[in-house]
DNA sequence: TGGGCATCATAACAAATGGCAATAAGCTCA
DNA sequence: TGAGCTTATTGCCATTTGTTATGATGCCCA
């Protein structure tokens, strides 16, 4: 089982056409590959979105851990308990969601996330992503994404460049994504 | 805590704009809700889309159950991580799959599950759902779907029409779908 | 320092899908 | 059985999104 501790990383499958689809980030805290081994054969790949710094923790560590600390173990249930609220959350965006909802909500889930974990910057936060990668993730094209990205900014809604993301009105966002924060188990404010 | 006995239920989630997206479908054998104690708030609903018999277990009678038999707790376990790789699917496909794939692939799925459990016979089995439902877990319209399903038809991959479907081609309908398997821990013939 | 890459930005056009409307078909219930 | 409803089917047009191409920008490293 492996834990995040720096960087970006993210779960991705690449289809027969050569499409690549991006399922989940993982960021610092984020922990992934815990069913591997009860997996008959691992139907997608794990990959760094950055340079990233990785703890590997054994399968019997692990164990030995959460009974030891019940809390733990409760945590990582929890933990288990929001990437699939955050699933569910994707496919409703990519079900449901017009292209600047779906960048919308994306962005609202990601500056949640980050915040809670201590990477904001009043409202601006570090992304590292290419627009290329953040289209993987959401199912369209990086043109299109670019696209999409002016329009929020146009708005004043949110800009990306150089690696970071400014939310400028945090209000407008979610107005647009149609945010609902429950599944993140955190509170926007 | 929640399993269905017969019929078919519903994940779901009402959008701001009114939209509905299904993030999956209920069969026999499959639980749900183990979670609605430690959501702050549910985010989503739960419906059923046929006539229905479920039963309800206590917490405390499933922890008991799961403390006393092993085996039935690896069930449990199991059963999540194919869950869990039904909704990656669920991504993969309303991110990068055309409609007709989606559609194909939605349908492999429920063929797969519903053989599974025993309520297959030869290439047909009884879906009950109408076009509308169908369409609000793809993420596309009733009216495009049913474009779809023509074009699958006339293609002699498969055929949906009076609350079931007939497998005609199970290798095309594969190809088109680009379907793999592995995800639902079953295999294909 | 500057060549070579990856990324970003934008335009013009093409394809996929949605929206609306009209009709047909099937189902439920009095 | 037939009225009234839901569901399915189809056509036409609008909109969104993808495709391809081109240039700009910035960055890494020889």
């Amino acid at each position: 089982m492996f834990i995040v501790l720096e960087g970006w990383a993210c779960r991705y499958k690449i289809l027969p056409n050569g499409a690549r689809q991006i399922m989940a980030f993982l960021m610092p805290g984020d922990a992934c590959d815990l069913h591997i081994k009860l997996l008959a054969e691992m139907d997608h790949g794990i990959q760094a979105l950055t340079s990233a710094l990785v703890a590997r923790v054994s399968q019997g560590d692990m164990q030995a851990l959460m009974q030891r600390h019940p809390n733990i173990a409760a945590a990582m249930y929890s933990a288990q308990l929001v990437d699939e609220g955050i699933m569910r959350a994707w496919i409703v965006s990519m079900g449901r969601r017009s292209s600047i909802e779906r960048v919308a909500h994306l962005i609202c889930e990601l500056y949640l996330r980050a915040r809670g974990i201590g990477l904001t910057y009043d409202d601006e936060f570090a992304l590292p992503l290419s627009q290329l990668v953040l289209a993987d993730a959401l199912g369209m094209t990086a043109v299109h994404i670019n696209r999409v990205l002016k329009e929020l900014r146009l708005e004043g809604a949110m800009s990306l460049g150089r690696g970071s993301v400014v939310i400028c009105d945090l209000a407008k966002l979610i107005q647009i994504a149609g945010f609902d924060e429950n599944y993140l188990h955190r509170r926007l404010r």
